[in-house]
DNA sequence: TTGAAAGCGCTAACAC
DNA sequence: GTGTTAGCGCTTTCAA
């Protein structure tokens, strides 16, 4: 009797205006206490009850078609099992697997993922930080910067927060990224064991840690090779697109540096290269060969075949997904920056030059 | 004194384990009641509250940092504020812009994203749903099949649903999806005014709307050009894939039919059809042409570079965010269904037919 | 205009 | 084992 106690204003549900049921009704329908129906249902405590009445309960909730309000489970229990992750631009092809890698595997663990996209840096990251905070995200995930006196700082020394994608940031905060410098190295030993040696970079955007570092890298390289090189033969995207690198390989070629070979910072900026090579009446890579980096969907098909350095990214989203699990169970853990380790892939963008062209230093 | 009463335990917050400030801590410092301090924060109440205490409630939220917890606000209130998203797979070159549509529509009304990948019709599918219901979303969009029997349908009837990508479904849920017919004839049009006549067909697969709907469009275009296309000329495809391209086009080519051009139900299916011409020794499109639909990004740098029917992905989404914000403010509205105009893209995978030999059918 | 008090749906001591 | 009693942090009547 006690579960039609508010019946006059319930009778006859209408179908449409139905009310969820809540764990009172389900106690009612049971015939006992909310906090019994309580421990009954959550696998933690479900010991704490007899298994009849255990049984009786799970059997109401089912009857009423019961779900727990984890809105309202969070607020007793101040976790929300949500992530909050943030990218710059899902349509950035290297987003969509991190993202993927970072949902299946904080799946795996009971949560769900609140996503967002904002630009690097953008006062819309910063409130989209605070956004989530304020929706008691139990943990972020960044593959964004922050405005570097933003607000969000604040709540980022709040709640665990790990970084994807890009490894640096005030506070330290663990991180999932590509060991850049690498991913350049790798790429500039292709191409010197080709036989290049007038090599010039397509450098990535210099306000971004990917494109400093594979700078980093590339002139690393270079100096293992014995070789040098020049401000001239590097010309800065100011982002990455294709846009860019057809700018910046023209930039090149109008300086009038003779290059064999070009390493660009990631394959967008190489396919930009490839266009700019081509509005030039050059073809690529018989008469200059073109590297990138990402490896990004369908790299293996464009014209030509994008030889690059592959990056691990949904790989790179169970990694942080990881770290950050790890910093919920215990956010005194020593923050860990993990490296993927990059890998050549050798396609058709890329062959030996023409000649012993490559054999003399510019 | 109230405002001290938990001060031992607080004082000299270790800057490590700082508690969240609550509007209990603005109303404490302001020298107010709670319920006063969460009027002066609410842009809908603050004209309830004199100017000068809303002031020295708004200053002391900003000093100590107090962001509202939506948790709790939306226990009271009913709304979280957040939108579920269910994709089949972010790998799929369409849906990063179908998702960035819907997230950039939905965060201009203040509403944050819940996202989660499920394959169609898949037991999880309807596990995210139902999880998604128990994190009180105050809407969900569907760009998934939900299971037939799934529990999860009497969610959809409960919560605000809209379809994204994918119209059908019981109950009739208000939808924003590629006109899928038009798609097919708009290929099929571009191959009969090229001059083929002899067109088979790979189609999607038989289990999903898309695929059907494709199938059905490319035998209207035929039946309008006064054409009969027999079942000889259809090749199934068992899901959108590069791999089910080739299989399909190379039981077309074993079986015997002749054939100028080959209508592909999305260009994933075309890159695969031209893999296999390739491996046979055909070329695209001297031998054959193949047109595929979607134009998925960077499409126009394959090899060849495809002729396709591009969809409006990212304003699909957008459509879809915006149905279900309209159904949100009023569920009584009119389900609809909004169907967006394809396009023809013609790029270089498409040509006449070498000689008469469209001229006459097979 | 402001304060008091109730309560959203749930969990967690604490009794019995 | 199960019921009682407090809240979690907020909004919202209802009084004053």
């Amino acid at each position: 009797m006690s579960a039609a106690d508010k019946a006059p204003s319930r009778r006859a549900p209408t179908r449409a205006t139905r009310r969820r049921p809540t764990l009172h009704d389900v106690a009612n329908l049971a015939g006992v206490h909310v906090a019994t129906a309580s421990r009954a249902l959550s696998d933690e405590t479900v010991s704490m009850v007899s298994p009849e009445t255990a049984a009786r309960i799970r059997d109401a909730a089912a009857e009423l078609g019961y779900q727990v309000n984890h809105v309202a489970r969070g607020l007793k229990t101040k976790r929300s099992m949500t992530i909050g992750v943030i990218v710059p631009d899902l349509m950035n092809p290297i987003m969509p697997p991190i993202v993927d890698g970072i949902e299946s595997r904080l799946d795996k663990a009971g949560y769900t993922v609140l996503l967002a996209t904002a630009e690097h840096g953008s006062q819309r990251a910063g409130m989209l930080v605070e956004a989530m905070s304020a929706r008691q995200v139990d943990g972020l995930i960044l593959a964004v910067a922050l405005p570097r006196d933003s607000p969000a700082k604040r709540v980022v020394s709040l709640v665990p927060t790990v970084l994807v994608n890009r490894g640096t940031g005030r506070p330290p905060l663990p991180s999932a990224t590509p060991d850049e410098r690498r991913c350049a190295e790798l790429g500039v030993d292709h191409l010197v064991r080709l036989g290049h040696s007038r090599i010039v970079h397509v450098a990535g955007p210099a306000n971004t840690p990917s494109g400093r570092l594979r700078l980093a890298g590339f002139h690393a390289a270079f100096a293992c090779h014995g070789l040098a090189v020049g401000d001239d033969r590097i010309a800065f995207a100011r982002d990455y697109s294709i846009v860019e690198g057809r700018r910046a390989c023209a930039e090149l070629l109008d300086s009038g540096v003779a290059f064999t070979a070009v390493a660009a910072a990631n394959d967008l900026l190489a396919l930009g290269c490839v266009d700019t090579l081509d509005d030039r009446g050059l073809t690529c890579p018989d008469d200059v060969s073109v590297i990138g980096i990402n490896d990004m969907p369908f790299a293996d098909r464009f014209t030509p075949p994008l030889t690059t350095v592959r990056l691990a990214h949904a790989q790179m989203g169970v990694v942080a997904a990881e770290l950050l699990l790890e910093r919920i169970a215990d956010p005194t853990v020593t923050v860990r920056h993990v490296t993927l380790e990059p890998q050549l892939v050798v396609r058709a963008s890329t062959a030996p030059p023409r000649s012993a062209d490559g054999e003399t230093i510019a």
